[in-house]
DNA sequence: TCAAAAGTGTTTCGGGTACACCCATGT
DNA sequence: ACATGGGTGTACCCGAAACACTTTTGA
């Protein structure tokens, strides 16, 4: 069962939930991490979090959270896993509930909020620094989850901008799952599942211009309604 | 990050852990719950778990609280996900890590030990009784990510007792999936996978007798090493 | 000898993969 | 004119799926 009939006897742990927050840009895939602006771990980068509180839920922990220390609009939330372990925090229990999340642009300066974090900032995922308590095995998780995840539901588009050539989305996927794609094959495989939606945009850069994309979701929702799947 | 510096101003829910088990024999997949023997939901069947403890982990909680109400021995164990929502114990903030085990003898009779358990006993998933508190979608939670993991991972096979005919192995997997699979396409790719042992054993019943196998734990892990994947 | 479950091959089809050249633009 | 990235079609191969009869035992 959930709990005996002297809840209040048992001792408590504190709860926290804990974000990796991914966004994809041209360096390719960063991680958000704030500062610490307190011990332990006092200037150490660390994933935004913090403590949960009486009335809300775990999301919506998270997002309360997120949304204090860095002000950032997210376009997906997942509970990814729950961390225990006794002394993974120097100052007692402290159990976390750790969410990954996807934002559309990595542009948006992230702003400040509470006392906790002195400083948010983007890091390259190949460039992240040693990071406070078990975070790195966090991030690693949540790494890990999102290449699994990337293949079987379009979350991709979560970490693109509404509109986007096919050429980023590719490079989303090779970074995503860390091998080449072939190009040809990409693109063929993409536009049969038949939920993007063309627009009548290009982007003009160096070479020929690219036309732009975007994903339907009412298409989506639809042909997933429909036993279909989307695997990539 | 994951604490404040006030850590212990903060309010402070508790933590628990509950378990899914499932069981297969002839009816089928089963669970394991128990029967609360103490308010709320006196009298109700529910998941087996209880409080987390001050100084162990929470796999490790899992595991001890389902050996003191059940005895069982458990084949897989895994952390399922975190259900926080502020109302879902009627006696203050709850927030339970939700596991989920698979035995493989379905037949041990389970003990019980705890006061909290007043009885376990082992449901057809299509006969569950009503449940106790959100374990009826803790349960569904559960039932959804094993039928998802069952094709990736060899988990299959912590259902089954260690020597196990390859009828009985597809039962399981039609059972799991919830769909028919094909005899002599299922039996070809199975073996080729080249994880499974011919024993020299075999199992008499009505019919013909049918020949034993035994899951090859290290040849899969060497081969899983190579960068085979299960996929079934 | 009958009932019941075990065991066994071949063909077809679709999707995945490999692969090279022309196109539209900016400089 | 040249450099840069965008865009396109075909052939092959392998694995998935469909499908029916023989074998071995117990009753």
């Amino acid at each position: 069962m959930s709990a005996g009939q002297h809840a209040y006897e048992w001792p408590r742990p504190a709860v926290t939930v804990d974000c990796v927050v991914f966004g994809f840009g041209a360096a390719g895939l960063s991680v958000l991490l704030i500062q610490r602006g307190e011990a332990p771990f006092e200037g150490s980068w660390a994933l935004p979090g913090g403590f949960v509180r009486e009335d809300e839920g775990l999301d919506e922990a998270a997002r309360r959270e997120l949304g204090e220390e860095t002000g950032l609009t997210l376009s997906f939330l997942e509970q990814l896993y729950s961390f225990g372990a006794p002394q993974r925090d120097p100052r007692g229990r402290v159990i976390t509930v750790a969410f990954y999340a996807l934002v559309q642009e990595l542009a948006q300066p992230p702003l400040l909020a509470t006392g906790d974090a002195a400083e948010a900032q983007w890091f390259q995922e190949t460039e992240l620094p040693s990071l406070a308590f078990d975070h790195a095995e966090i991030v690693s998780v949540a790494r890990t989850r999102l290449k699994g995840k990337v293949r079987w539901q379009p979350i991709g588009f979560d970490l693109l901008p509404e509109h986007f050539t096919l050429s980023e989305l590719q490079r989303l996927y090779e970074v995503v799952l860390e091998r080449e794609l072939d190009k040809r094959n990409f693109r063929r495989k993409v536009l049969s599942l038949e939920i993007l939606e063309e627009t009548d945009e290009l982007q003009r850069g160096t070479g020929r211009p690219a036309r732009l994309y975007r994903f339907d979701k009412a298409a989506y929702a639809r042909a997933e309604a429909e036993g279909f799947v989307f695997e990539l």
